[in-house]
DNA sequence: TCAATTTATGCCGAAAACGGCATATTGTCA
DNA sequence: TGACAATATGCCGTTTTCGGCATAAATTGA
Protein backbone atom coordinates (compact mmCIF):
# COMPACT_ATOMS: atom_id res chain seq x y z
CA UNK A 1 0.00 0.00 0.00
CA UNK A 2 1.28 3.28 -0.90
CA UNK A 3 0.94 6.11 1.41
CA UNK A 4 1.52 10.04 1.00
CA UNK A 5 4.32 11.90 2.56
CA UNK A 6 4.28 15.84 1.61
CA UNK A 7 6.06 17.03 4.49
CA UNK A 8 9.17 15.58 6.42
CA UNK A 9 6.99 14.80 9.31
CA UNK A 10 4.57 12.38 7.54
CA UNK A 11 8.09 10.78 6.09
CA UNK A 12 9.24 10.53 9.75
CA UNK A 13 5.93 8.75 11.27
CA UNK A 14 5.87 6.64 7.67
CA UNK A 15 9.74 5.22 8.64
CA UNK A 16 8.39 4.30 12.10
CA UNK A 17 5.28 2.30 10.92
CA UNK A 18 7.14 0.46 8.28
CA UNK A 19 10.04 -0.27 10.65
CA UNK A 20 7.70 -1.68 13.62
CA UNK A 21 6.03 -3.64 10.58
CA UNK A 22 9.23 -5.31 10.44
CA UNK A 23 9.93 -5.97 13.98
CA UNK A 24 13.19 -3.81 13.93
CA UNK A 25 14.57 -1.85 16.62
CA UNK A 26 16.05 1.58 15.54
CA UNK A 27 19.50 -0.02 15.92
CA UNK A 28 18.74 -2.39 14.01
CA UNK A 29 18.17 -0.32 10.90
CA UNK A 30 20.56 1.70 12.22
CA UNK A 31 23.40 -0.82 11.44
CA UNK A 32 20.99 -1.89 8.17
CA UNK A 33 21.45 1.61 6.81
CA UNK A 34 24.52 3.09 7.86
CA UNK A 35 22.12 5.67 9.78
CA UNK A 36 22.30 6.12 13.29
CA UNK A 37 20.10 5.24 15.73
CA UNK A 38 20.33 8.68 17.28
CA UNK A 39 19.04 10.24 14.10
CA UNK A 40 16.60 7.54 13.26
CA UNK A 41 15.06 8.81 16.56
CA UNK A 42 15.19 12.35 15.73
CA UNK A 43 13.95 11.90 12.03
CA UNK A 44 11.05 9.70 13.57
CA UNK A 45 10.24 12.09 15.44
CA UNK A 46 8.90 14.56 12.74
CA UNK A 47 13.06 16.39 12.69
CA UNK A 48 12.54 18.79 9.97
CA UNK A 49 15.50 18.41 7.69
CA UNK A 50 17.28 15.37 7.19
CA UNK A 51 18.85 14.76 4.17
CA UNK A 52 17.24 13.00 1.02
CA UNK A 53 20.05 10.95 0.75
CA UNK A 54 19.60 9.64 4.60
CA UNK A 55 15.96 9.35 3.69
CA UNK A 56 16.72 7.29 0.64
CA UNK A 57 19.21 5.05 2.43
CA UNK A 58 16.25 4.61 5.31
CA UNK A 59 13.88 3.65 2.66
CA UNK A 60 16.35 1.07 1.01
CA UNK A 61 16.79 -0.80 4.15
CA UNK A 62 13.06 -0.94 5.18
CA UNK A 63 12.48 -1.80 1.05
CA UNK A 64 10.34 0.64 0.39
CA UNK A 65 10.79 3.46 -3.02
CA UNK A 66 9.57 7.05 -3.36
CA UNK A 67 7.53 7.67 -5.50
CA UNK A 68 6.27 10.70 -7.74
CA UNK A 69 2.96 11.79 -9.04
CA UNK A 70 0.52 14.15 -9.17
CA UNK A 71 -0.62 15.87 -6.28
CA UNK A 72 -4.46 15.12 -6.16
CA UNK A 73 -5.78 12.27 -5.16
CA UNK A 74 -6.95 12.52 -1.32
CA UNK A 75 -6.25 8.85 -0.53
CA UNK A 76 -6.65 6.72 2.84
CA UNK A 77 -3.47 8.05 3.83
CA UNK A 78 -4.92 11.40 4.21
CA UNK A 79 -7.30 10.83 6.33
CA UNK A 80 -5.36 8.45 8.31
CA UNK A 81 -3.15 11.07 9.27
CA UNK A 82 -6.11 13.11 10.85
CA UNK A 83 -6.77 10.71 13.72
CA UNK B 1 1.85 8.86 -13.98
CA UNK B 2 4.13 7.74 -11.16
CA UNK B 3 7.67 7.79 -11.52
CA UNK B 4 10.41 6.29 -9.49
CA UNK B 5 12.63 8.08 -7.15
CA UNK B 6 15.13 6.05 -5.21
CA UNK B 7 17.84 8.14 -5.49
CA UNK B 8 19.02 11.70 -5.31
CA UNK B 9 19.52 11.94 -8.91
CA UNK B 10 16.41 10.35 -9.92
CA UNK B 11 14.66 12.81 -7.51
CA UNK B 12 16.63 16.08 -9.53
CA UNK B 13 15.65 14.69 -12.95
CA UNK B 14 11.84 14.56 -11.67
CA UNK B 15 11.90 17.51 -10.68
CA UNK B 16 13.78 19.18 -14.03
CA UNK B 17 11.39 17.21 -16.23
CA UNK B 18 8.26 18.42 -14.50
CA UNK B 19 8.87 21.74 -14.69
CA UNK B 20 9.59 21.77 -17.69
CA UNK B 21 6.20 20.23 -18.45
CA UNK B 22 4.91 23.55 -16.72
CA UNK B 23 7.27 25.56 -18.95
CA UNK B 24 8.41 26.98 -15.84
CA UNK B 25 12.39 28.70 -15.84
CA UNK B 26 14.11 27.56 -12.57
CA UNK B 27 13.75 31.31 -11.99
CA UNK B 28 10.14 31.08 -11.90
CA UNK B 29 9.95 27.54 -9.90
CA UNK B 30 12.37 29.81 -7.52
CA UNK B 31 10.00 32.33 -6.69
CA UNK B 32 6.83 29.94 -6.90
CA UNK B 33 9.09 27.52 -4.11
CA UNK B 34 11.05 30.19 -2.18
CA UNK B 35 14.23 27.87 -2.99
CA UNK B 36 16.94 29.86 -4.91
CA UNK B 37 17.41 29.24 -8.28
CA UNK B 38 20.99 28.09 -7.40
CA UNK B 39 19.69 25.24 -5.79
CA UNK B 40 16.97 23.98 -7.97
CA UNK B 41 20.31 24.28 -10.45
CA UNK B 42 22.64 21.87 -8.23
CA UNK B 43 19.61 19.87 -7.01
CA UNK B 44 18.57 18.94 -10.82
CA UNK B 45 21.66 18.18 -11.48
CA UNK B 46 21.91 15.17 -9.20
CA UNK B 47 22.97 17.14 -6.37
CA UNK B 48 23.37 14.59 -3.50
CA UNK B 49 22.48 16.28 -0.17
CA UNK B 50 19.55 18.19 -0.50
CA UNK B 51 17.58 18.69 2.81
CA UNK B 52 13.98 16.70 2.14
CA UNK B 53 12.58 19.95 3.41
CA UNK B 54 13.71 21.46 0.68
CA UNK B 55 12.72 19.01 -1.99
CA UNK B 56 9.02 18.81 -0.61
CA UNK B 57 8.97 22.57 -1.36
CA UNK B 58 9.71 21.87 -4.81
CA UNK B 59 7.42 19.16 -5.40
CA UNK B 60 4.71 21.20 -4.14
CA UNK B 61 5.19 24.35 -5.71
CA UNK B 62 5.13 21.54 -9.24
CA UNK B 63 2.09 20.23 -7.79
CA UNK B 64 3.58 17.01 -7.23
CA UNK B 65 3.53 14.80 -3.84
CA UNK B 66 6.06 12.08 -2.98
CA UNK B 67 4.36 8.18 -2.41
CA UNK B 68 6.04 5.35 -0.47
CA UNK B 69 5.54 2.13 -1.24
CA UNK B 70 7.14 -1.22 -1.36
CA UNK B 71 10.43 -1.97 -3.35
CA UNK B 72 9.33 -4.18 -6.00
CA UNK B 73 7.03 -2.63 -9.48
CA UNK B 74 9.91 -2.10 -11.67
CA UNK B 75 7.93 0.22 -13.56
CA UNK B 76 8.52 2.04 -16.77
CA UNK B 77 10.34 4.61 -15.06
CA UNK B 78 12.96 2.05 -14.01
CA UNK B 79 14.05 0.90 -17.97
CA UNK B 80 13.81 5.17 -19.31
CA UNK B 81 16.94 5.74 -16.56
CA UNK B 82 18.87 3.22 -18.18
CA UNK B 83 19.10 4.97 -21.27
C1' DT C 1 9.85 -4.60 41.12
C1' DC C 2 13.99 -4.70 38.68
C1' DA C 3 17.05 -5.45 34.92
C1' DA C 4 17.61 -5.27 30.04
C1' DT C 5 16.33 -3.27 25.87
C1' DT C 6 14.84 0.52 23.26
C1' DT C 7 14.32 5.26 22.34
C1' DA C 8 15.42 10.13 23.19
C1' DT C 9 18.56 13.96 24.22
C1' DG C 10 22.84 16.59 24.93
C1' DC C 11 27.42 17.96 23.36
C1' DC C 12 31.48 18.14 20.11
C1' DG C 13 33.69 18.66 15.59
C1' DA C 14 33.78 18.19 10.59
C1' DA C 15 31.34 18.67 6.63
C1' DA C 16 27.73 20.44 3.99
C1' DA C 17 23.20 23.02 2.90
C1' DC C 18 21.39 27.14 2.08
C1' DG C 19 20.56 32.17 1.59
C1' DG C 20 22.61 35.72 -0.72
C1' DC C 21 25.21 37.90 -4.35
C1' DA C 22 28.18 37.87 -8.38
C1' DT C 23 29.28 36.12 -12.69
C1' DA C 24 30.43 32.70 -16.09
C1' DT C 25 28.41 29.56 -19.40
C1' DT C 26 24.95 28.14 -22.33
C1' DG C 27 20.70 28.59 -24.95
C1' DT C 28 17.32 31.12 -27.65
C1' DC C 29 15.62 34.22 -30.93
C1' DA C 30 15.47 38.18 -33.93
C1' DT D 1 25.94 38.34 -35.08
C1' DG D 2 24.25 40.51 -31.03
C1' DA D 3 21.16 40.99 -27.17
C1' DC D 4 18.60 38.81 -23.78
C1' DA D 5 16.98 34.95 -21.01
C1' DA D 6 18.16 30.69 -18.69
C1' DT D 7 21.23 27.83 -16.34
C1' DA D 8 25.60 26.72 -14.02
C1' DT D 9 29.43 27.80 -10.92
C1' DG D 10 32.08 30.21 -7.37
C1' DC D 11 32.58 32.38 -2.86
C1' DC D 12 31.11 33.88 1.92
C1' DG D 13 28.64 33.52 6.40
C1' DT D 14 25.25 31.27 9.07
C1' DT D 15 22.93 27.39 10.24
C1' DT D 16 22.33 22.50 10.33
C1' DT D 17 23.27 17.67 9.39
C1' DC D 18 25.57 13.80 10.79
C1' DG D 19 29.06 10.74 12.82
C1' DG D 20 30.50 9.77 17.20
C1' DC D 21 30.13 9.06 22.09
C1' DA D 22 27.70 9.46 26.49
C1' DT D 23 23.68 9.09 29.00
C1' DA D 24 18.99 10.13 30.36
C1' DA D 25 14.25 8.61 29.82
C1' DA D 26 10.94 5.33 28.51
C1' DT D 27 9.51 0.76 27.41
C1' DT D 28 9.38 -4.15 27.77
C1' DG D 29 9.60 -8.69 29.91
C1' DA D 30 10.63 -11.85 33.50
Amino acid sequence: MNALARSPKQMGQLIQRHRKALNLSQSDLASRSGVRQEMISRIESGHDGAKLGTICNLLAALGLEMTIGPRSKSSIADIEDIF
